[in-house]
DNA sequence: CCCCCTATGTGCGCTAGCGAACATCCTTTC
DNA sequence: GAAAGGATGTTCGCTAGCGCACATAGGGGG
């Protein structure tokens, strides 16, 4: 039997090498090779994924493209690992774009193939896998934002994603951890804190921090707090009705 | 019946609330309730995870230190999540600690109760799963790069990343998109790899980069390239073996 | 062989955020 | 009620990186 370039070689993913000879005949019927073009888009930011894609010899950039053009690479996945993981983890998109960054070969299977293998897991594995898409989610754009936005909408963010989790209005907090938290300076989050309080949008003293103006904050936050919580809302949303 | 107090409450708990009858009634037995006290670890980077918790009333942060002490969160997880994702997605550690940020109650499960679901599934979904624990540390990382490393630092870390994944030392890009991967102005790409060229660690013409010397790439980058790859070798190698 | 397009190099003023030092002020403890 | 310690406010010089404008140069297509 003739060697296949390495490109055309579906061993040559490291995830496909590791499947066991029983799951491999499986799924090798279903693959299918595409070379991929550099700057090839394999799937767009919140558009349906139609194919998990396993790169042999091509590179792909997951990249977040924020409202205003400004970009940031999240990951790179090559022929370590698969493009795609939204299908397998039940959220089926992601707020991100996928990016050929250097042009090669490519094994692709089909995303209803990929769902049988999700619906075969339990209801709570289901639960828990689409959770950790959204952590994902909060991830990445804990990266764009990091690189991109000012510590007063990082603060905004940071405040609206911790009001979220908590009942009532008021965070016991210092400006000391919000820094640590932020990574950056206290006196910049003193900075930022005194001013959204001279506007009226917070008030605070020695380690408690009250909200007065929650939509206030939401404008003065960069994107990143709405993207992850709508992204969390869609996510996690259909399990509510699950039990009785 | 007596309504137990929010805190006390597992089905507080978003994801627990979204289990259907079946399986609830498996983890019931399970859980065990513990209040969280700020400031608490829950866990320690690079360290194993006893438990998953459950957050109730809690918020618990996901928090990045970096060698030289600073730090960065990575994400935050309250009731509508679960802390300790490593546990299922079959990596056992994660490169963060995980802090509370808000005193308040959580529902834990021993981590062995928890690989049993993991080991219920088939080991084309347990390689992909491992491999998505990766990619979340990537993302991590990302963030935290972004967050606290110069742009030459950088630059190092992602030819180094992108390095690892082709054959050869030539990688085909132009300063114009690497500045857009690394989200920061192409001036700036141009100043470093300038620099980078000058010290004798590349070569590049007309987005043709060559790397002649890894090592001193390796040496300039900051301890993310390192970071990822170990973590990657770490959750990926004992794959290799898999197939005859 | 020339032209144009793309990639790279360079300069300049500007801003956000850093690092460090210090001032206040509230709260807890003794 | 005095002292101590934690939390917040303020200042100042400094640096990385930005935004913009423009110079230079290689290379492919006509």
């Amino acid at each position: 039997m003739t060697q296949p370039s390495p490109a055309a070689d579906p061993r040559s993913n490291l995830l496909l090498a590791a499947l066991p000879e029983g799951e491999w005949a499986q799924w090798e019927g279903q693959l299918e090779y595409v070379p991929l073009k550099l700057g090839q888009v394999l799937y767009e930011s919140g558009r349906p994924q139609s194919h998990v894609y396993f790169p042999t010899t091509a590179i792909v950039s997951l990249l977040y493209v924020l409202e205003d053009g400004a970009s940031a690479e999240i990951a790179v996945v090559g022929y370590e690992g698969v493009v795609g993981v939204a299908l397998f983890m039940g959220g089926e998109t992601t707020p991100s774009r996928a990016v050929v960054q250097s042009a090669g070969g490519a094994f692709r299977l089909r995303a209803a193939a990929i769902k049988v293998e999700f619906n075969r897991y339990g209801v709570g594995m289901q639960v828990l896998l689409r959770y950790t898409q959204a952590l994902l989610t909060q991830m990445a754009q804990t990266a764009v934002c990091n690189r991109h936005h000012l510590l007063e909408q990082q603060l905004c963010r940071w405040l609206l994603l911790s009001l979220d989790r908590i009942v009532g209005d008021e965070l016991v907090m210092t400006q000391e951890l919000i820094a640590n938290m932020l990574g950056v300076r206290r006196e910049g989050v003193t900075e930022a804190a005194l001013k959204l309080q001279k506007l009226g949008l917070i008030d605070y003293a020695r380690g408690h921090i009250t909200v007065l103006d929650r939509l206030g904050l939401v404008q003065r936050s960069c994107e990143c707090y709405a993207v992850v919580k709508q992204e969390y809302d869609r996510l996690l949303k259909p399990l509510r009705p699950a039990h009785a």
